[in-house]
DNA sequence: GATTGGCACTCGAACACGGTGAGTGCCAGC
DNA sequence: GCTGGCACTCACCGTGTTCGAGTGCCAATC
């Protein structure tokens, strides 16, 4: 294992820099952090942390860099979560206080996001695969043309088109309406299609092509709206990314365009408390000199979602992850009370 | 007036360097088109141009590049709209017809647009303002607590909750939503306010505070949906914009990110064929170095909502305008079947 | 009078060159 | 095991030079 010390070298590498955004070197660092030691034995250090596979030069006679393994060590072990100060927490609860619906809500917390760690933020909608059903409602609109809204417990709303085979009354509508809702609200998602299969038998012949032509529908719905949407804020933040630009922003547009790609990303981040992914450790090629910090958020004990951020390798570990951690809290809370 | 040769001139110049991106020279012009006129001839042209502000040269001894002015002439007297492919035309309408409901359509032709022009697409949704209500409907949540949805005709679903004053029947429930069905379904947004006014009146005293408080939720939901939303796509495409790309790119990417901008950017494209605003005629001037091409489209005449693409103002304007014009069609035959 | 070929001039891009300095690796001494 | 010393490497920077595309002007031509 790695001494004391040399772990102490890595830190004060990762930490000038994430600061200067260039290859620090031995001399530079002894004067910049209180080791106690000299360059000579830095460069010591430094030539076993390359050995290891901590750091890197980019080329003979450069300073050293860390590299994606540095980064790795340095986030579990050297580095804890920064706390935001309380002036920051203030402006993040006032900020998002002011939300007036669900879209709102993601909406704020995603510029909050990006403007906290001045990076590309990411924000998935509250999933529906544990929400339950709030309300079912049925509404006529033509004979043969009913509207059927799904309204599901963490606020959103979706609706749905039903062309009818026959003719369906406005008897049979409330009917329909007040039989489903008996039957399915407070039900997970999930739960929903072996509650409703019986329910077209309990109709007069000609209504149960509707009926099941509604069920379906609804079941679709549910299926569809499992499919989880996200919302993407900051780009603008690439920009702060390095020197050589068009290379390597393309990729990163072109991968945070895709929301199967996003999906798929915050899908990765499974650790409860948090997960950061550093470069190459993230699956999508375009992404790979990028790091993502994520974490779920939700209204009660179980997240419902996941929150985060996109930026490059070389961010500040510590900080961002307050930031992100801070803001999953806060969106909770507000879930939790409306 | 300038003659026949020297728009010629100046049509070739914007061709040429819309092509290359790199400034051109009269030698090149000469062997690149049949002009029919020496080098010497497209000098003295040039020269011309140059002092009627059309083109300027980025330094001494350099070729010429358009500048906004040339640019406006190209597009006014020198440019068609180039019509697509028919190949083209059938995958726009492929790729539309598969959509499922209005988000979709929003978003399939926000990437569509961003494909075809490669170049960075905004959509807007479907205006209200002109919308009508296709129904609204109630729900309680609690003795205290109702629901209001809004579904207007253009597909689109809003839901408010409401918090009453005093606990309110089903009964209640079902006799306020009758009652304002029957006033408002089919009526503009704009004359919702002067039809409900009197509807408190007709209620029970105990009930008339909670009436109110549901009127002017409505109310309110109806003056912030008329607020646009609007969808941006092909980011990505920034990074063809041109060499010096932080700075250029970071204020086109900062106006992309608000949508207040955004929404004044299309508001300003008045013009019902098409717009087209070059450089510094746009507002914004993060946006001073791209041009804006904008078109209403509508499901019947009326034009409903804008759609259009933001790039640099080297662009091939007539087949950007080509594809703008031909999406807008598609997208408003597809909102009139649906 | 418009067009043309010729010519001198300008100036950015590309390349070569040498000096500078930060940084390294290694080694002998403490 | 730490340190100071030393020779070496190599990116970076400023300078100088060349090269060539492009220009403006002018006199000759149609």
């Amino acid at each position: 294992m790695l001494s004391e010390r040399r772990l102490e070298v890595l830190r004060a590498i990762v930490q000038d820099y994430v600061g200067t955004e260039e290859p620090v070197g031995s001399k530079a660092l002894t004067e910049r952090h209180k080791l106690g030691v000299s360059p000579a034995t830095v460069r010591n250090d430094m030539a076993v942390l390359e050995e290891e596979g901590f750091i890197a030069q980019p080329h003979t006679s450069a300073g050293r860099i860390p590299t994606d393994k540095g980064y790795r060590l340095f986030v579990d072990k050297l580095a804890g979560v920064k706390p935001l100060s309380s002036p920051e927490r203030r402006a993040i609860q006032n900020f998002l206080d002011g939300a007036v619906d669900l879209d709102d809500v993601v909406g704020r917390t995603v510029r909050l996001l990006a403007q906290l760690t001045r990076q590309v933020a990411v924000v998935q909608y509250p999933s529906l695969t544990r929400s339950t059903v709030r309300h079912v409602e049925l509404l006529s609109l033509a004979p043969a043309r009913l509207m059927l809204v799904l309204i599901t417990d963490t606020g959103r709303v979706e609706q749905r088109m039903v062309d009818c085979p026959a003719p369906f009354g406005e008897t049979s509508v409330a009917d329909l309406r007040a039989r489903l809702n008996s039957q399915v609200v407070g039900r997970r998602f999930t739960d929903v299609p072996q509650l409703v299969q019986d329910l077209p038998e309990s109709f007069d012949p000609e209504d149960r092509g509707t009926v099941s032509t509604v069920l379906s529908t609804l079941l679709e719905t549910l299926v569809e709206e499992t499919e989880e949407r996200l919302v993407i804020g900051g780009t603008a933040n690439l920009t702060r990314f390095g020197h050589d630009f068009p290379l390597t922003i393309r990729p990163v547009l072109e991968a945070l365009e895709e929301q199967v790609v996003l999906l798929k990303l915050l899908g990765e981040a499974t650790d409860p408390a948090m997960t950061v992914r550093i470069g190459h450790e993230n699956a999508h090629e375009g992404l790979n000199s990028t790091s993502v910090v994520a974490v779920g958020y939700g209204s009660g004990g179980e997240a419902v979602a996941k929150l985060g951020v996109v930026g490059p390798t070389r961010m500040d570990y510590p900080g961002t992850m307050g930031a992100v951690r801070a803001v999953a809290r806060y969106v909770g809370q507000i879930l939790a009370e409306s």
